[in-house]
DNA sequence: CTCAGTGCAAAAGCTTTGCATAATA
DNA sequence: TATTATGCAAAGCTTTTGCACTGAG
């Protein structure tokens, strides 16, 4: 328990936060949250699983799959929709940003950019709106991959 | 336009476009394509397939994603991601448009908004990206849905 | 006549669920 | 001790694929 190899990220394993919010504290759980706010972001539910199986080889992909989804509702993590058949996770950021999808290398680059408040500004069928969310996602070709294509 | 009763929407079974395309023309693809260009936008696989087994009811479901994933890349039809586990499709129009999703009432409205050049404006990570496309999904609460809610 | 397209059934992801067991509060 | 969470296996959904047959060109 509560190692301190890694560290920092002020409780990052989040004990506090889930049980404040009625969640028991697992191990599972606290692995499972504390991979998704120290990794890159992105990450999909099996990348994850295979990262908690490295600190606790018996974890199930169902935990996380279950876990994914309390913390969703609890807001602490945020799901998204990239490519066509799976979903990616991160940690919810108090920023709004947005990605940008690269279809030649796959590489995703985050960027800040307040669509809400560009939208609510500019778009008349928003003005009646309550926006609670926004998600954009812009693809193209990175400088590197301009260069590989017609 | 709108003559008569159904008709209309220039060669809407898109028999030019797909046999142009190299596409044979077969009845199941004329009725899917058609389905498409004339129903309202948002249409999942299987409403379509519902629709079209109405006019040809030996069609099969594989066909009708066979046909969708081939319009997709023929650029005839756009695939969207609005919730979690299955795609929208659409007639792809001339102008860059967005969606409205009302998590009250599920009510989704479409918007016109240049993101990608506000994007390509004002993002600096954006700069040496070739944008191909751009999908931004707001959610929020309709002005007959804010006032259910706390 | 040929090859692309279709229907059917089976397979393949990703995600969810039922149930008995284990662990938290 | 009373629940809540977990692991495992099985089921569910949407989407894809293999194969023999059909139909467009």
């Amino acid at each position: 328990m509560t190692g301190l190899s890694k560290r920092s990220v002020s409780g990052s394993s989040g004990r506090r936060e889930l049980s404040t919010s009625g969640l028991r504290v697992t191990s599972q759980r606290s692995i499972i949250l504390d991979i998704i706010r120290r990794s890159e972001p992105h990450l999909d539910a099996d990348e994850i699983y295979r990262r908690a199986r490295r600190r606790e080889p018996r974890i199930s992909l169902s935990t996380v799959y279950r876990n994914l989804q309390r913390f969703k509702e609890l807001g602490l993590v945020e799901e998204y929709h990239f490519d066509e058949d799976h979903h990616h996770y991160e940690a919810k950021s108090s920023s709004e940003h947005h990605h940008l999808v690269c279809l030649g290398c796959g590489r995703v680059i985050e960027f800040d950019y307040d669509v809400a408040g560009h939208v609510a500004e500019n778009v008349p069928e928003v003005k009646d709106f309550e926006i609670t969310g926004t998600e954009l996602r812009v693809a193209g070709y990175c400088s590197e991959c301009r260069g590989d294509r017609p």
